[in-house]
DNA sequence: GTGAAAGCGCTAACAT
DNA sequence: ATGTTAGCGCTTTCAC
């Protein structure tokens, strides 16, 4: 049914080859030729069939991307810029969502081993797919290049890896709360870097890290309501609390905010990674910033680099990204008492 | 490097051929055969290549998926269930945004020409891409089976299309409105057919649509702000708002409510898709569910059977899903008085 | 400059 | 049951 080069090499007179080359911009086709085969080929309607090209080529002008969900938004914008930037170069992207099991990596991986794609980037959150690590590794060294978005590799000549301060984050984020007067602070969810972020802060200011104020619940709102209810069951809340990332700052809120409890005036909220909402929600979320849109296209620049040049320069191993302290309304001094239930 | 079918077929001590015929599950090897290319395969960590199999087969395994952005909760969401759907099958998405742009797609059709997927889905929003039917009938008509997301096809047999009722959502989402007293309604957004259901409702209660009430601004939170911005040099505020989207409900909301005008006691407010932040927002919105998981999910089955068999049957060539209105607490009966700024 | 031919790694007739 | 062979559609030496 497609038209083929032969089909375009026999209308135009020519050999397959010439047409290849001519078609492929060579310089060392007489111009006659040349524009002869163009034209054919634009009679014809002639695309080149990317399978074949593939093969040859052992290139698919494919990346793959591994991330946890595109339905959060954090990996939403990351996505959106590494696509951008792969698209400049054209090369497209093969959208891979774990749904945060680690099989599904292990699956993504052995795709990513076929030969389907020509590099892949690894977005993760948290520690949780750190069992795979050698799998990738080995992808990296026999297969094709491999990038590391907040992961961590134990080569990064092999892997470069892209990072957020998110201890830093959490640390500026927490020592901004400690200085508006709070004292009870919590910590909403699993994540070692933007736990230690606070526990440094609270032991730079002395204050105690209470247990009952710590949370690992599961990191969407539902997992913020879940820790809202728990909440709701205390006699005494903490004065403020701070989340692993926006979308459980914003369920804890909604928790609490439907029994009636006022954020900032009862309780300080804040949240981590500045996704769009957090702008635009009731009360606007002071949170901290991850520049997710440089990250991602750092990352892709990198993978283009390491799929063209096969290596990167060793100042780009190992690239860590500031984050800034976004305030805005959801956290405030605190009340004078506690708030008692 | 990468360990071919050649290298297994050699070191199991069988041809090419049968290698092939055993390691693909053919009933024709020798249990025994079978075993030893399994085992060599294995210990030689055979992986095939994507690629060459392509080529042969004709076929890549995976899918174009092309929609506005992934940034959007609403394609998100989508994207999700199609990839879940697809991925149960083994075939992969191929994430194609087009940033609202017509090019975009058009490089994306030609994209798929080239034979780089299976098939392709196209989820749109509203008429904007219009233009390029054209070029996707002829896509679908040579190259590979396409299924439409709300969006319009001249011919159903080749492009099935999968609506949701957007008419008679935001028909019933006025007739709410207006059925709790509201009289002054304004639509936002730019859309036929979410605007159609909505002067329906307003017709039938003999409600005049005003000018001045419509705004057509771009479908963001950033769009909405734009609006509320508007609205806010009004000296008669509307008593009730439908909006295209949820996004743009939270847009206008919010720039209503910096300036003190409170949602819903001031102004009603209302989206259209239910996006998950809809039923977490300060207030929860009052909206239009869109079964985005089933539409998705009934997209891939489709596609997936026009690869397969080649076509789907004639009741399934349009399929209409239903929407439901969701009450929640962005709108409640109007004040006595339209509020004046 | 152009063409013939080999080959990318695999599958699928067709023989044996 | 297994091997031989001919492609899939393209790129790329290497002769001419």
């Amino acid at each position: 049914m497609a038209v083929t080069l032969k089909d375009v090499a026999k209308k135009a007179g020519v050999s397959l080859a010439t047409t290849s080359l001519a078609l492929n911009e060579s310089d060392k086709v007489k111009e006659e030729t040349y524009l002869k085969v163009h034209r054919v080929a634009r009679e014809l309607n002639y695309i080149p069939n990317a399978r074949a090209r593939a093969l040859v080529k052992r290139k698919t002008r494919a990346v793959g991307l591994v991330i946890p969900e595109v339905e959060n938004p954090f990996f939403a914008e990351l996505s959106q810029a590494i696509k951008d930037t792969l698209h400049k170069k054209k090369y497209n992207v093969i959208l891979c969502s774990t749904d945060y099991k680690t099989e599904e990596e292990i699956r993504y991986i052995n795709l990513f081993k076929s030969g389907m794609v020509d590099g892949a980037i690894f977005a993760c959150l948290g520690e949780m797919m750190k069992g795979n690590n050698e799998l990738i590794l080995d992808l990296a060294r026999n297969h094709v290049p491999v990038v590391y978005i907040d992961r961590e590799s134990s080569d990064n000549e092999l892997i470069p890896v892209i990072k957020s301060d998110l201890k830093e984050g959490s640390y500026k984020l927490t020592k901004y709360l400690i200085e508006l007067g709070h004292e009870d602070i919590g910590f909403v969810g699993q994540s070692l870097e933007r736990m230690e972020g606070y526990k440094k802060a609270m032991a730079e200011y002395n204050l105690p890290v209470k247990d009952k104020f710590l949370f690992y619940n599961y990191l969407t709102i539902e997992g913020g309501i879940e820790v809202g209810t728990k909440l709701l069951n205390y006699d005494r809340l903490p004065t403020a609390l701070v989340c692993l990332n926006d979308e459980m700052a914003i369920g804890v809120l909604q928790a609490l905010t439907r029994e009636g409890i006022r954020v900032p005036e009862d309780i300080s909220i804040c949240g981590i990674d500045n996704i769009k909402i957090s702008n635009f929600y009731n009360p606007p979320l002071t949170t901290v910033n991850v520049p997710k849109k440089e990250m991602g296209k750092k990352a892709a620049e990198l993978l283009l680099k390491l799929i063209f040049e096969e290596h990167v320069d060793k100042n780009e191993q190992f690239i860590i990204y500031n984050t800034d302290l976004i305030i805005r309304r959801s956290a405030t001094s605190p009340r004078k008492t506690n708030i008692l239930l």
